[in-house]
Formats: C-alpha cells, sequence, structure tokens
DNA sequence: GCTTTAAAAAGTAACTT
DNA sequence: AAGTTACTTTTTAAAGC
C-alpha cells in the first residue's frame, strides 16, 4: 500500500520579495520584452520566466510577487532571472533580497475512492463545505497546520495556503488517521 | 441618550424597510416558482436570522432573499437548482451559490448536499411520467449512489441521467433534450451520467 | 470588495469540427 | 459525438480603485 505521503507533489509556489528601489514601470514595460503592463487593469507588470516557468508580478514599490514555480528552489532561480534582467536595465537591485513564501499548493492521492456524501457528516457539516452543485471537491479547513484542503471522489486531493513543504505532509496525516477514525477510508 | 435611542429607531426602521423588500421579493420568486407558502415562511425566517446577525452588510438584499429561498426549498425538501432560482432573480448564480454558502455557514444550517432523488418527483410531473417510472428512477439513484457513483456529481444532473434512463426502461422514453430541459443541465452531462449508471445497474442494452 | 498571476483537483458548459 | 477551451473552488502576495 502506497502512503499517501509518498504522492504529495509541489504544483505551485507564491513568494514575494522587494528590490528595495522604486521602480518606473512605464520604461521597464517599455526595455523589458515580453512585459505585460496595463495599469488601468493591474497596478502590476507581469513578467514570465521560461526556465524555470513562473510568472512575475512587478510593482511601483519594487516588491514582487513570484507565482507559478514547482519548488522553493524554482522560485529562487525564477527570482534571480529577474533581478538579473532588472539589472541588465540599469536598475538597482538590492544584493540577496529577502524572499517568503506565501502559499504552496500541493496535490496528493489517497489510493481510494471517497463517499464524499459520509465524510460530510462524518467530520461534521460546520467544519466543511460540500456543495457538489457548485464544486465537485470538498472543502476542509484544518487549524494545524492551517491549511485548506479539497478532497475529491477519487480519492485525489489538494492543498493549499501551507508555507512550508511539511504543512502538506501534516495535513495528510490528519486527514488520512480523520477518515480512518471514521471508517471512512478502505 | 437621545441620540442613541434615535439612531437604534433609525437603524429598527431600516431594518424593517430591508425586511418588508427582501419578504416582497421571495414572494415574487417563490411565486414564479410555484414553491408553497410553508416554504416561503422558512425563507423568510432565515432572512431575519440573517439580517438579525448582520449578515446582509456588503451583501445586497436580492441576493440574500434569493439566498434564503434556495436554502428553505432544499430544506423543506422540495430543492429548486441555483439556475432555476437564479432564472427568476436579478442576481447571477454564482452570487446566489457564494451567498447561500456564507448564510449557511455563519448561521450554521447544516445543510447535507441534495439528495437527486428529491428532484424526481418534480422533474417527472413536469415530463409527464407515471408513478413507475418515479419509482425505477429512485431505485437507480439509490443503487448507484451505494456504488460510490455519486460523489462530486450535481444533483440535477444526476436525477435527469435516472430519470431518463428509466423513461427508458419503463417503455415511456423521453428524448434527453426533453429531461434536460426540464432538469436544466446539458444532454452532455446527462448522457455522461446515463453510461455510469447503467452500468453500474448491469443493465445492457 | 474588485482587478492579476499560477497551479491542482473533477464536474459542467459552450463552443467548433 | 468528439474535441477544445473555459469556467466553478481554494490559497497568497502585490497597489489601486
Amino acid at each position: 500500500m502506497t502512503d499517501p505521503k509518498d504522492t504529495i507533489n509541489i504544483e505551485n509556489v507564491v513568494a514575494s520579495t522587494g528590490i528595495g528601489q522604486e521602480l518606473d514601470l512605464q520604461s521597464v514595460a517599455m526595455d523589458l520584452e515580453g512585459a505585460d503592463y496595463d495599469p488601468e487593469q493591474f497596478p502590476g507588470l507581469v513578467y514570465r520566466t521560461q526556465n524555470p516557468k513562473s510568472a512575475a508580478l512587478i510593482f511601483r514599490s519594487g516588491k514582487i510577487v513570484c507565482t507559478g514555480a514547482k519548488s522553493t528552489d524554482d522560485v529562487h532561480e525564477s527570482l534571480r532571472i529577474v533581478f538579473d534582467k532588472l539589472r541588465e536595465l540599469q536598475i538597482q537591485v538590492n544584493e540577496d533580497p529577502e524572499i517568503v513564501v506565501q502559499n504552496i499548493v500541493t496535490s496528493a492521492d489517497l489510493g481510494r475512492n471517497l463517499n464524499l456524501n459520509a465524510i460530510a457528516i462524518g467530520l461534521g457539516l460546520e467544519n466543511i463545505e460540500y456543495e457538489p452543485e457548485q464544486f465537485p471537491g470538498l472543502v476542509y479547513r484544518l487549524d494545524d497546520p492551517e491549511v485548506v484542503a479539497l478532497l475529491f471522489g477519487s480519492g485525489k486531493l489538494v492543498i493549499t495556503g501551507g508555507k512550508k513543504p511539511e504543512d502538506a505532509e501534516h495535513a495528510v496525516d490528519k486527514i488520512v488517521s480523520r477518515l480512518e477514525d471514521l471508517g471512512l477510508l478502505e | 441618550r437621545l441620540r442613541k435611542w434615535q439612531e437604534r429607531i433609525r437603524t429598527k426602521d431600516a431594518g424593517e424597510r430591508n425586511l418588508q423588500f427582501a419578504l416582497s421579493e421571495t414572494d415574487r420568486m417563490a411565486s414564479s416558482l410555484a414553491i408553497p407558502r410553508s416554504v416561503r415562511e422558512v425563507a423568510c425566517v432565515i432572512y431575519r436570522r440573517a439580517l438579525d446577525e448582520d449578515l446582509i452588510r456588503g451583501r445586497s438584499i436580492e441576493g440574500v432573499a434569493t439566498s434564503t429561498l434556495y436554502a428553505a426549498c432544499r430544506m423543506e425538501g422540495i430543492p429548486r437548482s441555483l439556475e432555476e432560482v437564479a432564472a427568476v432573480s436579478r442576481v447571477e448564480r454564482k452570487e446566489i451559490g457564494r451567498t447561500y454558502r456564507y448564510v449557511a455557514q455563519e448561521l450554521n444550517l447544516e445543510m447535507e448536499p441534495v439528495n437527486p432523488k428529491k428532484y424526481v418527483p418534480r422533474f417527472c410531473s413536469e415530463l409527464e411520467l407515471s408513478e413507475e417510472v418515479q419509482v425505477k428512477a429512485n431505485e437507480i439513484i439509490d443503487v448507484t449512489t451505494e456504488k460510490g457513483l455519486l460523489s462530486g456529481k450535481s444533483p440535477t444532473g444526476y436525477a435527469a441521467a435516472a430519470i431518463y434512463a428509466a423513461s427508458l426502461l419503463c417503455n415511456e422514453k423521453k428524448t434527453q433534450r426533453e429531461v434536460s430541459d426540464v432538469a436544466q443541465v446539458t444532454e452532455v452531462t446527462i448522457r455522461n451520467r446515463y453510461q455510469e449508471q447503467i452500468e453500474a445497474m448491469g443493465i445492457h442494452e
């Protein structure tokens, strides 16, 4: 039997940082190829990196959000590319800007089908949200770790809201033991 | 002292006006959906609770009124789908669904997922199908649900497929188009659910 | 509250071929 | 009827309306 923890896969990492310098996004948009900037629609400039694949949202304040990376290492690599691109435009970028991971999205597989109706009632209707007319997943909010899990009938799940990769492992452990306690697994 | 009292009266009056408008809207929507008076009263009780707990802030009266009517129908066992209530509301489906989830959570309504069987009598009646078809559709829903087919599926699509299958089995065939029209789901959804259900039932044809 | 970005899960819908 | 695209849910930062 496969340990559900071994099926955990990081799908997206969101992080924030800053170059410590204000930016003229209009001129950055002119000089940076591939940059999307439409201040009427959104105050941030969008710049996409190819390897690793990610999207950086660059703001007038010099703060940057990076999303779409598949690991924390990829976030650092993507942002290193963004920093270098800005330096090429003669923009001062701090030596090693602090990068803070804000959210990690993970997927996993419990390996067996789930009776979401029974789980909704078993875990307590006041703690979960399950509205198959609106979305096929059951929404389960955990207090520790503080993450949100989306459980599907196939046994696959999504864990989001965590800040460390371990958060997803702890969440999977708790979910598995709670479902086992209720006799809703296997 | 006087100021506080005036504010209380003003708030109370605003609340009364709010409630009056909500109740007239609920009545209008309920009438066009042929929802019984007893269900409208349940909807009004929920709305009053939402008003008392200050859940209307930042939301439209119409949106909350539509959501409470949707919730009341489910509570009373005669659900209307979100598309059905959205058709008589001036609030869009997505907003009704969001508001419903918020109100249900905040008021601890502890709503259970809708059992597709709850749609069988009304849909079958609109399709002029016999009691025999209804019994068969309910059986299909019970058996396939027991086999785990219901998880994650929309109750309307699930009921529609069972009714379509039952109409075939009872020689009272309705087309997928006819069933999709009353259930407000696409023929593709009926086809997909139907295939799963007859396979789980061990029916070949 | 909204706007934008990414990503997974699975269901439903709206198109075109 | 099949295929594609797109939308539903959740999370999170950023700046501005």
